[in-house]
DNA sequence: TAGAACAGAACAATCGTTTGCGCCAGTGGA
DNA sequence: TCCACTGGCGCAAACGATTGTTCTGTTCTA
């Protein structure tokens, strides 16, 4: 049963019905008896204003996108919570797309949320490759929030990691436990935050006087066969590294199977920190150091941003706003002292 | 811009103009070049007709509800990754609802996503107290699948997993170790499926001639001091069972973590099985001998009915229909045979 | 050459709300 | 008595598409 026949019923206007079932009732100074009647009668007969008519009148979808790159992924899922949770309370509904880390996917699904006329969208871009979307977003008047990434050159909201002293933090954990010869398990090739990541190791190894080296990186995907490509080549060699950082998603897991295969100890024979935290970690064999992000936090911020952002009028440009946060490192027991070159 | 100007702009009428951009030019004759003409012009104008205008119009959102307790969960976000990628060809789109393990937030979600007018809903229920839900799933006229539990009374679509098989497979792996003396670890108090899955430990364990005071339960919650307040329960004390099973969720982690506080060796002095198996399972200390569910292909069976539904006519009464499937053990190294009564 | 048949496009109703504005009836003041 | 004011509500125009029906020309047939 929709307003107009309950007004029929009634034998009320459509207008009047409407303005007491959405809450304007003495805005529009309906009476107190009439306000009750239609609401008695809108409860018996289980009326609720179809927001499909609403949306259309008032040009607002009460419904945000949101595009991740795995929501399998424990760092996005959680992500996904918490702005689902926070945007619930706004009566803001979430739209869920999984890019499957492919840019080509998140291309197509982001012209998907945009012809879907979304209120609003936050997005974790894939890759660093963010032409195509650069130039998607600033073609599109949709107000957009960017985490996990920062997109050069282009004036929206983004929240993120500072990646590049994350990657610091693991690096200089491990030159101070003693290790010369650091490896590198990237995740996806195009992925911006493992790049910041990487030259935070970087830094942090030049200002100690390594070498460039004594670096090794490898990696193609974030899929599991990729990632055991990748933990291979860092270990399947005469002069490995003798600790590994892995800079995204469940590379750890492809490093530890492949020492677990070549049967190295860890952390006696080979140490390891992993981005990122996860509730498993300290579980794991053994207990994992990880770099641990503040999800909850960049949700926070996210929500934050976007919620200006709608506020604004829509035809207004898009603002720049930048919120960078920091990680912090989880010491636990897979980093050790390297063993005193037991290949030499 | 939109349809109406885009008709102006060109001299033609609106009709015209949707039908061919929606593809049905030809059933409605409309020559090459008009088609031809329009197609240039909302290319060059960036037009796009508003899906809300069309949904009003055609009764349907092209969206569906997916309302789960945890995504945070690997195992609801492996299906929402799923579930999301099967119903994307379909021009389907996905709302994501969390209801945090909590029914009145589960019931309140509902609630909001019925007012929302979606096509339809796939939920993961909280509770095994469906009588809530049962009403409002009864007394509303949208498509709706229930997946991982079975609502009993209700003639609706629902796909789930062998609980009971699933929960005798773990005992019954245990009992041919050796183990005599076993306790399971609950999430929820209110879960059905763990409910299911300690009623098949109890049947293999009474096949095995076991009495009911060698089975210890404890857990009230799937929070992590309600799981650690049950891993304490059953650890903490002189005639501590040799083997437990975590019936769900993270309360592995827990166990995992009061048996390290307790020095407990696994599994030489305790045997472990959890629900579910994780990427990581192989990698915890020990390797975890796990229960696994065939997650993909029960959200492959749920959109399947949820399809079916969709293309029945919307004022048909709601079928029944139900997929249960099935569970299979992984093997690994967390579970042993049983000390020979330490504590004796 | 009239009539049918058909291609091509316009008309207008419809989906369900929201909201600016106008109408009517009391009430109080002058 | 008349006017101004206000409380209470209805009217009708949006919002943006879809689609059954109707209208206007052609072209073909008899």
């Amino acid at each position: 049963m929709n307003l107009s026949e309950l007004a029929q019923h009634l034998d009320l206007a459509i207008s009047t019905v409407s303005r007491v079932l959405s809450g304007n009732a003495k805005k529009y100074r309906i009476s107190e008896t009439t306000a009750q009647r239609i609401l008695a009668a809108a409860e018996e007969h289980n009326v609720i204003p179809d927001p499909l008519g609403a949306s259309l009148r008032k040009g607002s979808l009460g419904m945000i996108g949101l595009l991740v790159p795995d929501i399998t992924n424990p760092f996005f899922s959680h992500l996904a919570r918490s702005i689902e949770l926070e945007l619930r309370d706004a009566n803001i509904a979430v739209q869920l797309c999984d890019s499957s880390e492919e840019v080509e996917t998140e291309a197509r699904l982001f012209q998907k949320l945009l012809a879907r006329r979304l209120d609003g969208l936050i997005i974790a871009p894939v890759g660093s490759d963010t032409r195509g979307l650069s130039d998607l977003i600033e073609n599109s008047k949709m107000p957009i929030v960017v985490i996990d990434r920062v997109i050069p050159g282009l004036q929206i909201p983004s929240v993120s990691l500072d990646n590049a002293h994350a990657g610091k933090l693991a690096a200089e954990h491990l030159i101070k436990a003693g290790h010369r010869k650091i490896g590198c398990l990237r995740g996806s090739y195009e992925s911006q935050s493992d790049q910041e990541r990487l030259r935070g190791v970087q830094e942090a190894m030049a200002e100690a006087g390594l070498k460039g080296d004594d670096l090794s990186v490898a990696g193609k995907g974030s899929s599991r066969t990729a990632s055991l490509d990748g933990a291979r080549e860092l270990l399947d060699r005469k002069d490995r590294p003798t600790a590994i950082v892995t800079l995204s998603g469940q590379g750890i897991l492809a490093v530890l199977e492949r020492a677990t295969a070549l049967g190295l100890a860890i952390p006696e024979q080979l140490s390891v920190i992993a981005f990122d935290e996860q509730p498993w970690s300290p579980f794991m064999n053994p207990p994992l150091t990880t770099i641990s992000q503040p999800v909850a936090e960049m949700a926070g911020e996210a929500v934050k941003f976007l919620k200006a952002a709608l506020a604004e009028k829509s035809d207004a440009p898009l603002k720049a706003a930048e919120k960078v946060l920091q990680a912090s490192i989880c010491e636990r027991l897979s980093v050790g002292k390297p063993v005193i070159s037991a290949t030499k």
